[in-house]
RNA sequence: GGAUGGGUGGCCGAGUGGUUUAAGGCGCACGCCUGGAAAGCGUGUAAUGGUGAAAGCCAUUCGAGAGUUCGAAUCUCUCCCCAUCCGCCA
């Protein structure tokens, strides 16, 4: 969400902002209709405040008069008109500035300014590390991971349907093993607290980080109890400060998280839905950082370094791409996402996205430090990335380390955790 | 699911219709004291919105919403959340 005195103060920032997004068409309308929403809320909050002053001043001369002994009928009528007039205009001030929040809603975040216009095709490949395996000989990681007996695809339909992964054996197996080998890395040699948090949460939860209230389609509901499936760590963990006002002594904080990721994927059935490609439940470890404003482009490079180290350790070729303006995500500012090449699949697959979503979130979601002693509070900066996802981490981990034998060479640093060199 | 008790500023906490314009404490800042420090003493210390060049002024905010009233932290209603105990239970 924007500030509400950045439509006075910088429409055309706003404006300029839709349009690198693709969405000034869309949008314009709304950003017009703010211009004139604020100036009406603003006309009604001076003529509210002004008569509450005086019947602030009547309250307190009634009170002054019955101490006294003397007679206020007179102003107790005045009062009353006072009050029938304040409440008129209260109620319009709300539904004014009721749709002017629900439309500031709906406004996604502005991009940075190194950040490309347009489109997907405007998107920009900044660096690439290692050599991406050829294809030829090289199955698909549904291939293998059948043959191998790592995933039971049919059962997981039988028991929840499509878009529902089962892992069996050395697959489940390497599902812990990731697990424990990215928050040791994370935790221990990037220095975020490890947190486990709970993967349902409530409504308000939800739209601290933006999930609603414009992407409730998106979400998983629990009947009866007003609570959402997490469609990420980003959201329990974002919101462990929520409405709390932080010292800047505190700043950065760091946190690494394991959850659980549910998703519905309303809109995209049956798009890249192979094997581990996309399901409605997947298994991911997060990074979150808070941190000073005038930190926050740094720590974007430091957070997506960090994922990187990830792959780097796996061994996994990737390349980090920068999202134009009209592919990055609704709350973020600035996204780098990183691929990694599935020789079997032939395509690069998003294993991670890190972003900086700016005060965006933490404007929602009241996240708050105070810079010195004696200053006003200001809004956090907020940034996450996956470090990494695991489905298509362990598809790649298929392919690339596949063997001419059908088994699959485990990546080196994982050989400890789950005991094994081999797959099969 | 049942019972009881709660939700007040950065934190703790008093407060049952009008000097609450939110007491007091902690923490913090500054000053006094001191060789220096601690202790002690004194002073100051909420957020948000509106307005203003600024100082300031005005308004709002005591979990949320609605109501009663000239006036609500305080009374009424609805809802949310938290704690403890009981029940159930990995």
């Amino acid at each position: 969400m924007h500030d509400p005195r950045m439509i006075r103060e910088q429409p055309e920032w706003l404006r300029d902002g839709l349009r690198r997004r693709g969405q000034l068409d869309e949008l314009g309308g709304t950003v017009d209709r703010l211009e004139r929403l604020d100036a009406d809320r603003r006309r009604l909050i001076h003529a509210v405040e002004e008569r509450k002053a005086a019947r602030n001043a009547t309250t307190q001369e009634v009170a002054r008069r019955k101490r006294a002994g003397e007679p206020a009928d007179d102003l107790i009528a005045d009062g009353r008109l006072m009050g029938d007039e304040i409440s008129a205009m209260e109620s319009e001030l709300a539904t004014t500035a009721d749709e002017l929040e629900q439309l500031l809603l709906q406004l996604p975040n502005v991009t940075l300014p190194e950040v490309p216009e347009g489109g997907e095709e405007a998107n920009v490949i900044v660096r690439e590390w290692g050599a991406p395996r050829t294809m030829d000989a090289v199955r698909p990681h549904w291939e293998v991971g059948a043959r191998l007996g790592l995933l039971d695809p049919e059962r997981a339909a039988k028991v929840s349907g499509s878009g529902f992964v089962v892992y069996r054996g050395q697959g489940a197996r390497l599902v812990r093993s990731l697990m424990s080998f990215f928050l040791d890395l994370h935790g221990r040699e990037h220095g975020y607290e490890e947190v486990w948090v709970p993967s349902l949460v409530n409504r308000a939860t939800m739209t601290g980080t933006g999930q609603l209230p414009k992407f409730e389609d998106d979400a998983y509901a629990i009947q009866g109890d007003d609570l959402f499936l997490i469609p990420t760590a980003e959201v329990p963990v974002t919101n462990l400060y929520r409405d709390e006002l932080l010292d800047v002594a505190q700043l950065p904080m760091s946190f690494t998280a394991y959850t659980p990721c549910f998703r519905r994927e309303a809109g995209s059935a049956g798009k890249d839905t192979r094997g581990l490609l996309r399901s409605h439940e997947f298994d991911k470890v997060e990074l979150v950082r808070y941190v000073e404003p005038e930190r926050s482009r740094d720590e974007l490079e430091t957070l997506t370094g960090h994922a990187e180290v990830a792959l780097q350790r796996l061994g996994l070729p990737y390349r980090v791409k920068l999202l134009a303006a009209g592919d990055t995500g609704f709350s973020s500012a600035m996204t780098y996402d990183l691929e990694v090449w599935a020789p079997g699949v032939g395509s690069w697959l998003e294993v991670s996205s890190c972003s900086s979503f700016v005060d965006f979130q933490a404007r929602r979601a009241n996240i708050r430090y105070r810079p010195a002693r004696g200053e006003k509070p200001r809004f956090v900066h907020t940034l996450n990335g996956s470090g990494l996802a695991f489905p298509r981490t362990i598809a790649c981990i298929l392919e690339h380390y596949q063997n001419a034998d059908g088994s699959v060479t485990v990546p080196e640093v994982l050989q400890p955790y789950l005991g094994l060199a081999r797959l099969g």
